[in-house]
DNA sequence: GAGAAATATTGCGCGCACTGCAATCGTTGT
DNA sequence: ACAACGATTGCAGTGCGCGCAATATTTCTC
């Protein structure tokens, strides 16, 4: 990687956290673009070269879509063969995308924390969250070999979303493994087994 | 009502309108407060004691609440007793506001086509489901009798609000029922059992 | 009905988000 | 070194969104 690029990643990476730390203590609203950009020490029109808006620069981190390789594993009908398994491999490997956990943990508190102070920031992270779940709908479709647009796979990947998000709400909390980050994932999928497949148990 | 209120109602009602049709025919860009406050008949100061943004007055008719009498019902275990029937019947009294069910899919065939134009919308649509699909939460919690942020019952949520989004997307193209509709969310919660409670099956 | 109280509408001014354009500066390949 | 490319910046402009004070309209009281 050149000069250039990695001048481009610092900068915007300059921005972002400009951006999160100003909001966390004035609040999004006495926030000014001047002043993330004097933060990150650029021009304010710069600012706009790499977001087109405030909000964006605050969520520039949130994944958007799949890790590629966990999944065209998962698209294979890897990697154990068991679909809420393999789904369960597939979301964690892609939202969880540092390997560090105290860093992972550390982004979702403060992800968290700025949800608190600006609630408005939500309708922007939720649709980051919705860009995934196409990502994952898409995917399922193609591994159980039905059409792209299948409402099946659709309602399925936002079931699937959705516990994931609640897995990841108790995160900053508890002093926690990925592995059991994994155990709270399972444990949402068979709550919706248990609530959407009545008198089906055992 | 007195005349007051009902005036409030017309100019609000008349704003929003103005917005969705000129936002329809020139995009959004292209609409400026001042030419929707001018088709309302208003000043442009005005429009902003109505609505907060440009945004908001186009998806202010979308519901954010559930109907306090269906939501009542479904606290106290009714109508039938059976979880997912009652579940889909709370749903279906919420979102399909009036009664007039070609005026419902006009409604919602031109919310569609309104996404379809301007992506961005998107976000405040969601977060305004995520609203509903708290309300739903707390429903099912008070229904279940545990706490109110129970993680169970905010997993359950997520996803029937997933289906009935997925039910709803069909809806402007064919020409159905409310039953056929209520049919639709019936198969999408079977989805979910299928998916989410491998090897229960009946 | 007339006047007072409450509330809605409006005009004005302002700060700032965001954009297009053209100039400048820094990086990259020959 | 020089050319080519791309990133940064300044400038000027549009329009959103808001606080404030003045005005108009409805509602309440007698």
């Amino acid at each position: 990687m050149g000069l250039r690029e990695r001048k481009k990643l610092a900068t915007r990476r300059a921005l972002r956290e400009a951006a999160v730390r100003l909001t966390l203590e004035r609040g999004l609203e006495n926030v000014t673009v001047e002043a993330i950009s004097a933060e990150a020490d650029v021009s304010p029109r710069t600012f706009f070269n790499y977001f087109a808006t405030k909000e964006d620069a605050l969520l520039d981190d949130v994944p958007v879509s799949l890790d590629e390789e966990a999944r065209e594993e998962f698209v294979a009908g890897g990697p154990t063969g068991v679909f809420t398994e393999d789904l369960g491999a597939l979301l964690m490997a892609s939202l969880l995308v540092s390997g560090d956990l105290g860093r992972q943990r550390a982004d979702i508190a403060l992800r968290r924390q700025l949800m608190d102070r600006e609630p408005h920031l939500l309708p922007g992270l939720l649709s980051r969250f919705h860009d995934v779940e196409r990502s994952v709908a898409s995917a399922m479709a193609e591994r159980a070999g039905v059409p792209l647009d299948d409402a099946r796979s659709q309602v399925a990947a936002a079931a699937a979303m959705a516990a994931t998000r609640q897995s990841m709400k108790g995160v900053p909390e508890h002093e926690e493994g990925v592995d059991e980050l994994r155990a709270r994932l399972g444990e949402a999928f068979r709550t919706l087994g248990d609530v959407f497949a009545p008198g089906r148990r055992g």
